[in-house]
DNA sequence: TATGAATGAGTCTTCATTCAT
DNA sequence: AATGAATGAAGACTCATTCAT
């Protein structure tokens, strides 16, 4: 008996079964991407299932398969979102050459990533109680707080290094700045800031400028 | 002919019609409480106008009689709220004695009155553009827009004093402090800030207390 | 004591009761003709009494005072609407100079008539059972029969007249120019005639020929 | 791989699919069954998605799979009323020995299927523009418009046959006499015909006679 | 796994009618 | 006689979800 075949008999069949998996995930990651462009064209809530599974060449009822319920397609490409963010955030800060190049590129990430993915954005407010439906299933909400906080990291290490912070107040920093982004992509994205006669881009660089220089200068 | 009953004859029952609309106008005051406390037990999605007429104590035809449509019922909501808002502002702002208190006192209305009234927070995502099902009819949305501005100038007016600037600048300070405050706002319902280890109104404050001492600084 | 004292004392009132009927049925007829109005713009199943109260200056409740239901409306238009046929017809009749134009004439009243009146010929076919929602009342019914057999009856005559017919055949030839005109306006209202290629005058007028040439032929 | 398999393979699985089409159909005409009873007892305007649905042995929501809105109801209907006219003036025509026999036959077989069917001869008034709510969508009555000229053109050839006409006359004569017979079967089916005193089979027979008399006559 | 049929609860909205004033 | 508020039943249609195949 032959290496493969013991550990397929242990695990039973492993690389069928990893085979089976990997397709299983293609097949909902394409769902996932369908969903999106539904999610685009048609709003969250004008988004049906049918209409997704139909843009992902299935039926309805097919999605059950991979997703139980819609509020799980929700979760997943928040999920995804949230990974990616907190990749495009690690990128953006290994990319710096100084601490304060660090600081500042993995600050300015959160916001670029959120504005060249407005449907995330939106998806992200949709699903926090307070706003939509119904929120999300605490064990849900659980995960993705986890991976929020995850994506965060590394800002709150580069501004850590760059003010000579403690994590406390580092952690601090760093969420003063995300709600500061958060609240310039809510009143971009929902249009406000172009009626005050506002630029989103402007609004954040002249906070992440003071930002920086007040730690630069303390440390 | 005594002068009442005349002018009474000329506008046609004034006293009865100005009545009457009175009635009818605390009758739509009551709707639209019911409605609020709709939305808030069962979601903005979640409330259907049976719910809210029963909730008010009407059946669901009868709130046809005072809003047109369920659309109108979200712009009355998000109107008196603005104007609520305006009014919080412009007091906060008059109690000061100086310009210093007169600027934080304006600003910090804004934050303290969307924490006290997070339905209204709520509201005002969901109705905009990008978040909800089709947002507002453009008449409507401009008119919200409008009272926004308004609500948002005893601050500008409050920084430009305090700081000299010019109504420029003052608009972008204004702007910046409003973006800050509704990220905070937003994580802070959203129950994210708990979840970081932050706390709102810390986080309010000290934004406020840098903004007005760098505009005080300045002058 | 006057005479006119004692009558009104005999009929409770007589003339000021007559006064009241006068102005009621005044009433009546206005709002009626807003109804017809009111159906040309909307048709007749989009007519809500809401829409021909507003047209005539009242509210929907105040109709009620006059018409007890909706269908009554309907009826009293009809009722309206077959006098004034019966009033073509015989004007028609009577206009003409010697027997064959008599006879023709009064048919061809028919036809005009409703010709220039589709509303009424709409109303007409929606009435009665078998097309629209549930037909009339069988007392209204019966008056309304009553008050089509009574126009027809100018036509009857003059055919008897022309032909020499007893009133039986008299009848059927009748009737059997109305089923033609009946045929030619309801494909003509419904746009067939038109698809068909074919004119309703032109028709109309082929058919009255051959009867009264049948007719003068035949005495 | 035999013919079987190596067919099917090329148009995906073609019997699996035409036994689902077949199935389908079938449905689809027991529903217009189902319908059709409906009407009959409540009326066309008093038949609700839902009776139809639940008299077919659905719910509501299942016959917007097989007609996506009322009006296709109402349109399939009248499209398979005016195919089975068709049929019926054909077949009629054909079975007839000499020319007069054919016109006679193909004409009186208009007259014969509208009084066999009375709900459609309803439907088909209450469908075309200026009875009913709003008459049918421009592409589905000109679909109709085609098929009733269609189920009408062998009482044109016939009545050509029979007196020597050219088209368009043939035409014209053909028109005349389904005006004729369609104003008898609206008087008869609202049940004037009736207090009349008249006979809806005597009045066509009367009027057939007659034009078939006067084109044997001619030719 | 995927389909397609079906469900059933739910959506907003309309409207004839009633009734207190 | 007329109003304006309110009812309540009904309307067509949508959609997440289930399930036999």
């Amino acid at each position: 008996m032959g290496d493969r075949q013991l550990s397929a008999s242990i695990t039973q069949e492993t690389p069928k079964r990893a085979r089976r998996e990997a397709v299983r995930d293609f097949k909902r990651r394409r769902i996932l991407e369908a969903a999106k462009r539904v999610f685009h064209d048609k709003g969250l809530d004008g988004a049906a299932m049918r209409a997704i599974a139909s843009e992902a060449g299935y039926t309805a009822g097919a999605l059950y398969s991979y997703f139980p319920a819609k509020e799980d397609i929700y979760a997943a490409i928040l999920a995804n979102s949230l990974a990616a963010l907190a990749h495009a955030i690690r990128d953006a800060g290994a990319a710096a050459d100084d601490a304060a190049g660090r600081a500042r590129a993995a600050a300015q990430a959160f916001y670029d990533y959120y504005r060249a993915n407005p449907l995330e954005l939106d998806l992200s407010f949709y699903l926090y109680r307070g706003i939509g439906p119904r929120g999300l299933t605490p064990a849900l909400d659980r995960q993705l707080n986890g991976r929020l906080i995850a994506a965060l990291k590394p800002i709150a290490d580069a501004l850590a290094a760059l003010g000579g912070l403690d994590p406390v107040d580092a952690g601090t920093e760093t969420v003063a700045a995300a709600c500061h982004m958060s609240g310039v992509l809510l009143l971009e994205r929902s249009g406000r800031l172009k009626v005050l006669g506002q630029s989103g881009p402007a609004l954040v660089a002249r906070h992440l400028d003071e930002l920086t220089a007040r730690l630069a200068h303390r440390s």
